[in-house]
DNA sequence: GTATTTGCAAAGTGTTTGCAGAATA
DNA sequence: TATTCTGCAAACACTTTGCAAATAC
């Protein structure tokens, strides 16, 4: 159907070593900006955003990072541990998730779809909440 | 706690009619953008972008419209015709919407909240797919 | 040596804002 | 006439792209 270019062989570089090892350092939802930062306080080398923009987009076109959506629509991303199709309570303020698999909502993807003659029915779900630890920070400076 | 400005008094203008008129006209989920064009091809008036950005989300403060985010974050308006929150099923192609409430997910939502102590959890659930119209449309044409 | 990756600058979205003029109440 | 709304242009934030130089294999 589609002639997809075949898909580059990819190398190991710095910019992904290093974008691999911050998103090691923790299971929070970051974004690529806050990636960037996080590179640039903290390693010499200097990574283009650009490449960390690019760099995510391959680490999860790869399924080696999973992505979820702020609330205002910015893309965030961590590091895949599981497989599959995961759903995440995400701190507002930290990026800390905690994941869920909502059995009742993939029948419900799947009812919906069918009853209303929708076809390749997705669904995106995510929960925001503030974390105890955030909240405690937050007021504790406020 | 907080200062914040006194909600001003809303006027009854054009702009604010039309969009009204053009959001009557289905129920379907459309962005300002989509809005704008309708606007522009189908009313003598000439409402700028702008106008139509501010009018939403004044109805949207007003609880005269809901919105969805669209799957690349887009936000989208249709009119509000029940009280309270619900969440859809929405067609990628022309924004048809199913609404349905997700009892199981409301529990969840508390649940997860209670469980690793997040507070303020709220949800945004949306499922996209594709309709039965708009698929014949699309293959139609294709 | 060849293909991939990088960085920069620039462009592209969707959306908001500053401000002067127009419209409403 | 006092306040709100409008339109334009400009600004914003996030993200992608063009392209030449650098890098990995």
């Amino acid at each position: 159907m589609n002639a997809m270019a075949p898909a580059p062989k990819r190398r190991h570089t710095t910019g992904k070593r290093v974008v691999l090892e911050v998103l090691g350092s923790s299971d929070n939802f970051r974004s690529a900006q806050r990636i960037h930062l996080q590179i640039q306080s903290q390693y010499p080398v200097r990574i283009g955003l650009t490449s960390v923009y690019r760099i995510l987009r391959t680490l999860s076109d790869d399924s080696v990072a999973e992505t979820a959506r702020a609330e205002d629509g910015e893309m965030l991303y961590r590091l895949r541990r599981m497989p599959g199709h995961r759903h995440y309570l995400v701190c507002r303020s930290c990026g800390r998730a905690i994941g869920f698999t909502p059995t009742a909502l993939e029948e419900l993807t799947t009812e919906l779809g069918r009853r209303y003659d929708f076809s390749d029915v997705t669904h995106f779900v995510d929960l925001y909440g503030l974390c105890a630890q955030c909240r405690g920070e937050l007021s504790g400076s406020g």
